[in-house]
DNA sequence: TCAATATTAATAGTATTACTATTACATTTG
DNA sequence: CAAATGTAATAGTAATACTATTAATATTGA
């Protein structure tokens, strides 16, 4: 597991950047230390100028890198849907049970992430939390159109139909998988936030992970299949 | 209906405004100027300086009465909310059935809202464009504490609370009554902005509201509730 | 080997934005 | 009618997103 973790290359589209952020020590830092400052203080008091203190580096230098803090984001939720597929083929690879496999997805899409990988330079326990909070603003921009024209969300839809595929293998009738899927990741983003903050729109369950609970009931019953009791 | 809608008051919460936008002409202009412009260039490009051109207003005025341009977002998505309630309170009234009751709500929870309400001088249907793509914005913030202590979003847990009501009507077992409600009100609004912009994440079928299909079919499986075709 | 070239980063800005301090005019009230 | 209050305008400030230009460093090729 960590030689196939070490040879992993997760590639965002390169209209994302003006630089390579793996091409340079710096490059690496604004990764690194953009994902630290946006986890402390939002995406929206996130300046590059504050980035730029906190790895002494300049505004300037940083601006090389990323058209804009935006763009950052951007980068940040493609590498994110790029590691999740990753971990989704390791999860499922040798799985049979079409059932099993979308087990497994959802439990990768709706719990948090908390042990880290250490294999990156990435902290992806606190980048889980950036998505949670942040991820909505990466396309709900006037730029929408421009940006995924360009590229910037296809790693986000290659993971969705990845999974409605397996929804298809179940279930070949269905005819929202897609919905389903968003709706079970973009949901489940909203769970949690709900369940920090805004406990009323939620139902927290105490001794039990009640999102991924809540979502994998939720799916196999829309998609018709039948549940048993599951021992764990 | 005229006079019944006529006699509807909806009543943001104090904490929103500084000072009354109903309680003067020029309060009136900037809800309906601002609805206007947020509608037309978005909230992130939207400012009190436009905002003042268009309505020929100043600035300062329109401090006098939302402290921030965030607290007129609150105060927009707010009035949404009791708007849906008194919509929903209408439309489920004499209803005796607890499931017509849910399957209306989630008409109105997942419907585009396309007439527009004329007894108010606002413009509904683009206060529901806005209320799709900008009302994450009022709660994915970093005062989010602060505003629901404050109870910038009691409009939106009372609505969430009363349709969880209805679904306990008709399974009092059923554990995520909060977390099923929440995940149709977003996940409407999200199903909406990907039809429009990313298509690859949702299942448009044309000749059919998929949406609120969708959400139907997938509520009442979740509850427990055997479906028949109903014909429409 | 060393000038030409390309890469990388820093300085010092500008334009725009969110927000405010102060003043002036208008209306209401005792 | 004068004090109090309500309403709105002028003219700002501080902070932000972003850029033009220059300087330092590394790489390359004859």
């Amino acid at each position: 597991m960590k030689d196939f973790f070490s040879k992993l290359e997760i590639k965002a589209n390169d209209s994302l950047f003006l630089k390579h952020p793996d091409s340079s020590e710096l490059g690496r830092k604004i990764i690194v230390g953009s994902i630290d400052l946006i986890h402390k203080i939002g995406f929206d008091a996130f300046t590059f100028r504050k980035l730029a203190v906190s790895i002494a580096s300049t505004e300037a230098s940083i601006y090389r890198y990323f058209e804009s803090k935006y763009k950052l984001l951007l980068y940040l939720t493609s590498w994110y849907w790029g590691w999740m597929e990753y971990r989704l083929l390791f999860f499922i690879t040798n799985v049979d049970s079409p059932v099993e496999r979308l087990d497994r997805a959802i439990s990768l899409l709706t719990e948090r992430v908390v042990v880290n990988n250490n294999s990156t330079h990435i902290d992806t326990s606190k980048l889980n939390q950036i998505i949670i909070c942040e991820s909505s603003k990466a396309y709900l921009i006037k730029d929408v159109d421009i940006e995924n024209k360009e590229g910037a969300y296809s790693d986000y839809k290659q993971l969705v139909g990845r999974i409605s595929d397996i929804i298809m293998e179940i279930n070949p009738t269905y005819k929202y998988p897609h919905m389903l899927v968003s709706t079970v990741i973009e949901g489940a983003h909203h769970q949690h936030y709900f369940a920090a903050h805004l406990p009323k729109l939620t139902d927290v369950i105490k001794g039990e992970d009640a999102v991924t609970t809540f979502y994998k009931e939720m799916v196999l019953k829309a998609i018709g299949v039948k549940q048993t009791i599951k021992s764990n």
